[in-house]
Order: C-alpha cells, then structure tokens, then sequence
DNA sequence: AAAATAAAAGACTAAAAACTCTTTTATTTC
DNA sequence: GAAATAAAAGAGTTTTTAGTCTTTTATTTT
C-alpha cells in the first residue's frame, strides 16, 4: 500500500536480523524466512541486495549469515525504503503526476505533502535496531502468530 | 505509492467530470482521457466500474457521455478510493502483516495509524466537485502539460 | 426506420511485480 | 585438501496490474 511488497520484507528482515544479531551472531536465511513469514528465496534476493549495499552484512561458510554491524545499525528505515522503493514515497504525486511540483500542484498536493513528510520523519527517526526491546518484550511483531 | 494507477486515474477522472460537467453538459470519454492524459480504453473500464456503483452517472448515444449529478457530487475522494482499492490505504498495516491490530502492532504501528488517519481524513472530507473553481482558476492540475 | 453516436461488455496482450529453482562461489571444519 | 555449509548469482515461472482491441447495446437524430 505504502511499500512494495518486497519493501515491507526487506523492513521487516532488516529488523529482524538487528534483533537477532545484536550479541554478535548470525542469522541464517532460513531462519529469516521463518521469522518474518515470507518466501525463502524471494528474501534471500532482497538481502544480497542490502548486503551489495552495504545496507547489512553478510558471510559465507559454516557459521556465516546475515548480521548487522555497529556502522550499519545508524542507518534508518528510510535508507531501506528508499534502497529498495525509491524516494517516491517521499517525493512522489499521489495522484499519479509525472512530477509533484508546487507551481502545478495537483488537487491534492498539500494533503499528501503533509501525509509524505510524516512518513519521512517516521522512518528517518527510526533506527534499524531500535526495535529489539520491544520485540523481545513482545509488545511489537513482525509477523503473525 | 499510495493508490493503484487505476485509482490515481479514477480520482482524476473524477474530479475531471465533475468540473466538466458542473453545468448539466456530459464528457465523452475522448475528452475525459485527454483532459487527465490517461489510455481511452483503460479508463473507460473504470468510469464503466464506477458508473455501475453508482460513484458517476453516464448515458448512451448522441451526446450521451458521462456526468455527475447533485446526489453522487455529495461523494468524497473516499468514497473513488475504496470502491477502487478498497480499504487497504485507510486499515492496512504498513509492513504488510495480514492484519493492522492494537494487540500484535508492528513496530510502527502507531505512525502508520496516524499516517492512514491523516489520509483518511484528507480523502473523507474532499467532495468530488470541490476543486472545480481551483482548477477553472489555474490554481492545481490534475494533468501535466 | 436507418444512420450515427457513445458507452458497455468481453476478450485479449504487455509489462511489472512476486516468487521459485538450480548452479556457483566463498568459507570453515575435519 | 575433502566435505560440509551458507550466501551469491543467474535463469527461470507465476501472478497481478496495466493497457489494447473488437463487438455489442442503447439512445438519438434525421
Ligand atoms: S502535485 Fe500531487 S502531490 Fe504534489
Ligand atoms: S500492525 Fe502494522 S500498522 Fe498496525
């Protein structure tokens, strides 16, 4: 809806690996899959993508998989998102205008200017292992049951 | 971003009828894919969808094409969008869990709830016929050229 | 009633997004 | 250095969304 569906595993994934790889460890790409629920090797492709960009690490061999460092933690989930969907969530017209512009505004433009801005603050605001108390507290969930 | 591309084109579509037609004139479906730049084909399936719901009015024949009358102008944005995308945009959960709920939220739950409210709102109060002057006037567009 | 007009309906095709499967490469353990 | 492990890479397929083309039906004008 806001995200692709690739973009909301992507979030999801990156989260999930900061929480259970904050002492150090790995995690694998099976058990990414099984922790957000999404397709084994559709989440596999996304994270070599966020590994080739520096956006999570990666290690191959016995022991190896998927971490996040202490440089990569600083990154927020709009580096995610916009690594993954672009800044048209952040810049784009909601009405489908080639180019969101404040001298040919659509209709709409100042509703949506507001609803793009909140979104980016949300997400600039919102480091990528910041999340792990409250996943472990079990107030927040990543995915279903 | 936020809308399907039918949508975007239906909320344009609309809006574009609705200041067209303010008089008691009809729009040929020529002048409505113009007059937003959109496929002729394509959006005439979606005004056929909305004519059937009941969103806009449309008649056959020579100088037939379509309209929208007092009742259906009392309508809002919301109204285009639900009928088109349904309620993902204002229910949704932004990292795709199958349902948005208070108890299992996501991490960030609370700001997209807000997000969606602010939309919700922005959608719930704009009546389909309320841009008509801005656009006569050369304030907003709703294509770009 | 015939011709013209304009939307409705239906059956397509094309492109993009989502998802799967197989092979390769790097790393580690024994 | 052979075997095992795990990600990287590549080449698909499937599904969904977007867009096109053709035929039919309703209405009006002459
Ligand atoms: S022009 Fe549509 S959001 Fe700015
Ligand atoms: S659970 Fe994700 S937005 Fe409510």
């Amino acid at each position: 809806m806001f995200f692709s569906k690739t973009c909301e595993y992507a979030i999801r994934a990156v989260i999930f690996i900061a929480q259970k790889s904050e002492g150090g460890k790995k995690v694998g790409i099976r058990e990414v899959a099984a922790g957000i629920d999404s397709p084994e090797h559709f989440i596999a492709k996304i994270l070599q993508d966020l590994s080739k960009r520096q956006l999570i690490q990666s290690s191959k061999g016995p022991n190896g998989g998927f971490y996040i460092g202490d440089a990569s933690r600083r990154h927020t989930l709009a580096d995610i998102v916009s690594a993954v969907d672009g800044d048209k969530v952040f810049k784009g017209c909601g009405l489908g205008l080639k180019i969101c512009s404040e001298t040919k505004p659509c209709p709409l433009h100042n509703q949506f200017k507001e609803i793009r801005k909140k979104m980016q603050v949300a997400l600039q605001s919102a480091t990528i292992g910041e999340f792990n108390e409250s996943l472990n507290l079990g107030l927040s969930y990543i995915k279903e049951r």
